[in-house]
DNA sequence: TCTCGCAACGTACAGATGAACGCGATTATA
DNA sequence: TATAATCGCGTTCATCTGTACGTTGCGAGA
């Protein structure tokens, strides 16, 4: 509910990485890091220090040295995201994006399987008369 | 097509109110800006010179002010944004964001139908054994 | 012709960001 | 035990961002 300080880019992608994991020490989020990226162990450290700064990520001291954990529920952070994210590029529409999604990039026929059955799912729990 | 500097979130914003106006002059993109952003005329015009030095923009002039228009394709530069955006949230998976586009966002039974349309569009073009 | 207002341009400037170093404490290793 | 490798912490630092102001030139009305 409090407003937390915005994530940076890379700092989120460094955060989704400790999502992934639960929870992680900086090294093991250090070796998560696409090593294309480069980034150095020190530069990963300071993301996580300041996505705890930021009140993204929690530490639990383990021996010598700290155990990083999601302190907001990821879902929530993504949810953020991806809503500034539509706001900015499209607008705020959603259908664009998830079309552009669909369209313009490689995805499986087995994906497109599963996304016919989450649109099934949907309507199943949305009824069709929703009401809102 | 080289590298274009990477444009901010803000100026992203700004480039996509000249896309869909096609092109304008700065106060015509100033007035398309969401109100409640309370952005000042002369900080647009400041977006709007930025993105032209990174090579989004470029312009012509009418008069004594001058049009901003296109200089990257739009989908060009969408599609690159939604690719970094997917690459440090989601690891590069479409899926996954296309799912929370879906179930976590309002969405209405018409868009749900559209999407379908679009799925089944998708494997016509596709036929139905895409190797890969 | 004088004056206003708008447009463009250059400039400003604090705070965020990307990236990394050095130091001292601690631990694993030779 | 001496030595090398780790850690976390505090700092640094150039650049990018967000946001805006002041100055100047020009075209339209008084």
């Amino acid at each position: 509910m409090g407003k937390r300080q915005p994530a940076s880019k890379a700092e989120l992608e460094i955060a989704r990485i400790v999502w992934d994991l639960g929870s992680a020490t900086v090294r093991q989020v250090f070796e998560q890091v696409d090593p294309a990226r480069e980034l150095d162990f020190k530069t990963v450290q300071t993301y996580l220090r300041r996505l705890e700064a930021k009140g993204y990520l929690t530490t639990r001291q383990a021996g010598r040295s700290k155990v990083y954990s999601p302190k907001v529920r990821p879902g929530q952070v993504i949810r953020e995201t991806v809503d500034d994210f539509l706001q900015r590029l499209f607008d705020g529409a959603t259908l664009p994006l998830v079309q552009h999604l669909i369209s313009e990039r490689d995805i499986s026929a087995d994906e497109i399987r599963e996304l016919r059955e989450m649109l099934d799912r949907w309507e199943q729990e949305h009824g069709d008369a929703d009401g809102k």
